[in-house]
DNA sequence: ATCGGTCACGTGACCGGTCACGTCTGGTGA
DNA sequence: TCACCAGACGTGACCGGTCACGTGACCGAT
């Protein structure tokens, strides 16, 4: 009648055939729902495999009858709508080839991407993301697995790669604020690893290009961290009349705290993001940016492991950022 | 020199053994990287395991040594932040149980929802989620898996539960609505399945207390949604002067809508969203809502599941929703 | 009475790995 | 020279299921 799992050993289905008096296949009967079985044994097995707490072993599972194939897809922030905008993108393009994506999120923190990476090796074919560990670690983690990486820089491994290019992007947007007058054109960056983005070089030589000065802050990549960072660049430069900033979400929490501190957006102080989300266009005023095409990313990614598990390597694929105007500059 | 997978056959660790000439075992030992084996063995199967394009089967490998449990957590989408900000709760406590968390998408669709149950068993050692199915096609597809419910109305299965009042919120914002002068209150539901929300119901039922007539309209769950929901319903009854929505992201289009119509906000039209959702304070203006705290929805379900591991059952757990005003109401 | 067919169930092999142990080889000390 | 030992590798069992097939009981038909 106490019946309940037992703590130390596992269930198997040989446990609950024993305890039932019949065969483990009868058990398997039971569970799967096939043919071939009287209802009442049916129903004693099911019954004593409820009290024992059985429950089927996923890995013995899947041994045998091989599902369709999954991909893992590893973001660092789930918070960011960015990477759930390219997840989006990536679910529908598996969902057309009938493939599964996982997401799993690594709270931008290294040691639970090692640790992520680990567990994934047995559990998805394949692997896309954003990831912060070098080449050879990733490559150690997820052993001869095909991976996809978006939006690294560094080139030439034996993965597939998917670039994020916003040079030309940032480049119109510097000409568009210089354009209309902005002399104090400043830029906040990721505050990731404190080495600067290419984001910020291709701010920076955008700015030499014309003769501009430039001024470099870095924010944790939330609206808080925008706040934070906008609030104390603007103390140390009041003279600032533009922002960009590494990434929507930067550049939403900028502009709430540039507004709060009295300057009008965009007639005073004008804020240019990266990424083009949607919900830019929902603020007040609707924030202009560098936009990426998150689907496309998301489809090219999912591309690249098809190339990948077909045993090619897939060229490096660059998605190109675009300057859109929406009202915050 | 061609070497290459092979369309049909998986590649096992015996073919590499067989092409490498040695013995399985020892290209387990190569593989991982295990002693008591010659450098130059190691290498020569290392390489042919590489020729081969030899991966690892993912199930075998779980199946001896046990990995640590893994929670599937089953949201409809994850371009609503309020999914992704409870998945960012259940993260956050599943990490410190030193548990995985997999995130899977359903594009609110019941069969993907089905096949995502179905992989799901053989990925995961329980289930957290919202989902659309019938509680009996759940368990059918889950096989005596962990669930645990969120958000669902009907009580007493053998699964979790979590709960959202939101009654005393809803009850709270009409309260406050109408004790601004505001007569002409209207609510737009979710459409989902054609039938009425519970909160629609405590809508309605917080109205009639207060003897007001009731306007309902239905939105899909997107900023799309709620703009094409709030243009029909402004046209349908121009009299409106206040809406309470299903949650925040049709809230935050129908206010956009509102206000392109002309409305001013909060002075001649009000908006009451559910959800309470970060982004909600960063529109214009900033969104007032039913606020639900994603981060205890997330924490708790992860303590179900723990119990539901333990095998006990858990009580019904509720999470309150409680009135939250910034600005557009 | 014998045969064939169906039903309910059991037996063996297998999925693709890992682990404990056994075996063989070569080198060393007595 | 021989016993001993350690390193390198192979053999068998096992993880927890599923599937193809085999077996025995029971039934009606010939």
């Amino acid at each position: 009648m106490t019946g309940g799992p037992v703590p130390g050993k596992r269930i198997t289905i040989r446990d609950v055939a024993k305890s039932a008096g019949v065969s483990y296949q009868t058990v398997s009967r039971a569970l799967n729902d096939k043919g071939e079985i009287d209802t009442t044994t049916k129903q004693r097995v099911l019954d004593t495999a409820k009290r024992l707490g059985y429950r089927p072993s996923r890995f013995a599972r899947g041994l045998v009858r091989q599902d369709s194939t999954s991909v893992g897809l590893v973001i660092p922030n789930l918070l960011n709508p960015y990477f759930t905008e390219v997840a989006a993108g990536a679910l529908e393009a598996a969902r057309r080839r009938d493939w599964h994506v996982v997401v799993y999120d690594t709270a931008d923190d290294d040691a639970q991407e090692l640790s992520t990476l680990g567990m994934l090796g047995s559990q998805v074919d394949a692997v896309v993301g954003y990831f912060g560990q070098p080449d050879d670690v990733i490559d150690r983690y997820t052993g001869g697995m095909p991976v996809v990486q978006i939006g690294r820089e560094v080139v030439g491994s034996r993965f597939g790669q998917i670039r994020v290019d916003g040079e030309d992007g940032v480049r119109a947007a510097v000409a568009h604020l210089a354009d209309s007058g902005r002399r104090h054109i400043g830029m906040l960056d990721h505050d990731h690893h404190g080495k600067a983005s290419v984001r910020y070089t291709w701010y920076r030589e955008s700015m030499a290009e014309r003769g501009l000065p430039t001024y470099a802050g870095v924010a944790a990549q939330s609206i808080e961290g925008g706040q934070r960072a906008m609030a104390a660049m603007l103390g140390e430069h009041p003279e600032l009349d533009a922002i960009l900033t590494y990434n929507d979400v930067i550049a939403i929490g900028a502009m709430f705290q540039a507004r709060l501190l009295g300057r009008r957006v965009p007639a005073e102080f004008a804020v240019i993001g990266f990424d083009g989300l949607v919900i830019g266009s929902m603020v007040e005023p609707p924030l202009s940016s560098v936009r990426i095409d998150t689907r496309e990313v998301g489809a090219i990614a999912i591309g690249q492991v098809g190339q990948l598990l077909a045993g090619s390597k897939p060229d490096i694929a660059t998605v190109k950022g675009t300057l859109l105007l929406r009202g915050s500059a």
